[in-house]
DNA sequence: TTAAAAACATTCTTATCGGTATGTTTTTTG
DNA sequence: CAAAAAACATACCGATAAGAATGTTTTTAA
């Protein structure tokens, strides 16, 4: 029981390892030898607890990328004030706070689907999950809002949240780009005209 | 003088095939070998015409991509009509007319932007350029709807180019996560909540 | 027409990749 | 406490990568 632990403590380093050169260099250019040389391990020990590459790319979507996005983006939705003021927050400010190597880095879920999103079903299921998850708290929270009077109720609540994500996923690439915030500022500006417009 | 002519048609072969196999499955799974077995030549005659592969990545860069987006995203706007029915035929018909392969590899840029785009400088300078000269345009344009009072004075054009970019390149990426056009309509949707918000 | 330069092919080098086979060490269990 | 199972290391495999070296063929220019 105590060496089913040890495998699982080993298998989320290993993981949280693979996370962060995913991020750095992508899925393609990191090989599962640099994974271990940073988890002070060798190749060996990594195909006894995966079978491939695949499956550790997988595990760091489901379980690293996933719940970066839950954290950041879904869970600070479920606040129980003004649903507007929600929306501008999570929205307006988050992106701003994120860390410098954050925004130099993009989206780590951004960069997988991009580089991987159409290479293998299983990432693009796992990856599509996660931005429905994302598509559906905002949802709800804006049909909160027009039940709150506090967004317009003639406004499609699934076009506006799959216009929201798509701006934010599209500037945290177009920001790697960049090597200062100003790009940053034009799309919180950008994106304040179009949340004051959703106001009641 | 005419072997100079025989020199650049064939790079430009090279530099066609390098971009159909880059757009399909990556810049950096795409070998020097695949591209030059599409082109039907060996590798000594790709070392012969480029010193590396970064050397192409940039050309497809420069000549493929920036024409793309400079077809596709730049010249419609160029028209003489009401700005806003240009902003409108641009954003909003012209992604839905797109091959259905082109939805479901995504946007060339926005590949190279995510998968490269802060791996080398000399890529992230030829992709900003491409962004900058669309973002120019689009700004051209809002400023003559203003003019035409077709567009609001009060909005910000620089912001509102970003915002649009953005979403435009952002759902482009997250379309390849879906075999169908559903989320499309959706963005479209919350596209057009936008741009009425922005006319006079 | 002939030499040299450009266009391209062939061959080879060195490195690294994902993955397997086969160890050795540690932990568990009867 | 012994055997077997799990955790890891070491050594290896075939495939493939970018690129260099060295051919051969075609074109150009004197």
């Amino acid at each position: 029981m105590q060496q089913e632990l040890k495998s699982e403590i080993t298998k989320q380093h290993i993981v949280h390892e693979a996370f962060k050169l995913f991020y750095e260099n992508g899925f393609k250019a990191t090989s599962i030898n640099d994974v271990m040389k940073a988890a002070k391990m060798t190749k060996g020990a990594f195909y006894h607890h995966y079978k491939s590459k695949e499956q550790l790319g997988l595990e760091v979507i489901e379980l690293k990328i996933q719940k970066r996005v839950y954290n950041a983006m879904v869970l600070p939705l479920n606040g129980t004030g003004n649903a507007m003021e929600i929306l501008e927050n999570t929205f307006l400010n988050r992106i701003k706070s994120f860390p410098f190597y954050d925004k130099q880095q993009g989206c780590p879920m951004n960069n997988f689907i991009n580089e991987i999103g159409n290479y293998e079903i299983s990432y693009q299921l796992a990856l599509k999950s996660i931005v429905e998850k994302w598509k559906k708290a905002l949802v709800i929270l804006i049909e909160k809002g027009k039940e709150q009077n506090a967004i317009k109720k003639e406004i499609p609540s699934e076009a506006v949240a799959v216009y929201l994500i798509s701006a934010f996923e599209g500037i945290r690439g177009i920001r790697k780009l960049y090597d200062n915030d100003v790009i940053l500022d034009q799309y919180i500006s950008g994106l304040s005209v179009y949340l004051n417009q959703l106001k009641f």
